[in-house]
DNA sequence: ACCTGAACACCGTTCAAGT
DNA sequence: ACCTGAACACCGTTCAAGT
């Protein structure tokens, strides 16, 4: 029988930090930060509070662990991205690694060490080198990307908490619209008419347009030389 | 006796909204958020824990107040700024802000329905409206500086946590650039190339440098009609 | 060496009892 | 009406006892 252990100390299906650190995903993934906890994970992980501490040193290790495991295919993309679409490519996958996994952009948020985010800047940078740009200003270009990326990471992340994810999301932002639309003509003149817009605007692509202005605003520094 | 009163239920020094939200500032600004609890605040206003709920509905109301009161400025510089340098004023006023106040950058970042996050847009909006681009693009375009000035902000917030007020912030950073220059020739060649950079950057101005490259990408909306 | 789960410390929030 | 503080629910983390 495959797997088939004497009942000694260790358990069949043993404790690794690889599994915990699934069913931690899973079970944000279900229900958000709030519904991680010790116990739930124990409970799930047919063991106590306690046997999750042998494999990591804490709430937010597990939640970088976790983070580490879905940021996956922006890391792999910041690695081997190459040419003018690098930093789209990067971007785009952070983007929607967050959007599938809120949780993970209010950690990035939180968490400017993470061991991610050296990665996706290195992938940045080395696009930006590519822009004859200043040496001077490479760094604040980079830093302007992936600080841009993080904002709206993190707002993204903020809004799905807002608007749960098995919530209607058009109806949220019918509703978001109409309270933009209602607000005083004298004050807000300019939120009031693009209430339209946020009814009708595709995240993606507006993250995009974004980061299309960072782009276009560096090669601007280019072209000064 | 000015304050004088008879020894009724009701307190000499009573209790108010604003008298709470004061002394949870000072809290947080001492000892961050997690400093911030409401034993303390009750000890610290000569009451009880349940005393505070007559007055706020909870810690997430308190923390929306006090970060209200912190990013009064940056509110007020929206209401009135006006002209060219419009946007980069209200910016430098949510950077010095949370700058001054870093618990309240975090808050900023997940509640992006926090009501000075629409007068500070609708600031923005006014700006990028008067840039001459088409209507379709004014609603990205104002995103974008929003995104990104909460983006900066939550990281300082977050690098503040990791450097506390009382350390050196220059110890902080020659250690942080230390590990750059450390870092795989291979892998991170332009991160190792920018280590000098960020150890003499300064963060204000390289804030500043950022919103200056989204405004030239908008601009290029503009000239691109 | 790893697991177990009771226990500890801490905190947001409620509420019955006071004035 | 407002205040008080004990009590409740919940959670991160530790640790003595087990295998």
């Amino acid at each position: 029988m495959p797997g088939s252990t004497r009942h000694t100390g260790r358990r069949a299906d043993a404790l690794t930090k690889q599994r915990i650190v699934e069913v931690a995903v899973a079970i944000l993934d279900a229900d958000g930060e709030r519904g991680l906890n010790f116990r739930r994970l124990g409970r799930e992980l047919r063991t106590g509070p306690g046997a999750i501490y042998h494999h990591v040193a804490n709430k937010d290790e597990l939640l970088s662990a976790a983070t580490e495991v879905v940021l996956e295919p922006a890391v792999t993309a910041a690695d081997s991205a190459r040419g003018r679409d690098a930093v789209r490519t990067v971007a785009l996958a952070v983007f929607d690694a967050i959007d599938a996994h809120p949780w993970a952009g209010t950690h990035l948020s939180l968490t400017p060490t993470h061991s991610a985010l050296l990665r996706i800047f290195e992938c940045i940078g080395g696009h930006v080198r590519t822009l004859g740009i200043p040496r001077s200003a490479e760094f604040a270009s980079a830093s302007a990307l992936l600080n841009y990326i993080l904002g709206v990471g993190g707002q993204n992340a903020a809004n799905a908490r807002l608007a749960p994810a098995d919530s209607d999301r058009g109806d949220f932002l019918t509703a978001t619209a109409a309270s933009w639309a209602d607000l005083d003509a004298e004050r807000f003149p300019f939120t009031r008419d693009v209430a339209d817009q946020l009814r009708e605007h595709d995240d993606r692509e507006q993250f995009l347009a974004g980061i299309d202005l960072i782009l276009d605003g560096i090669r601007a520094l280019g072209a000064k030389r």
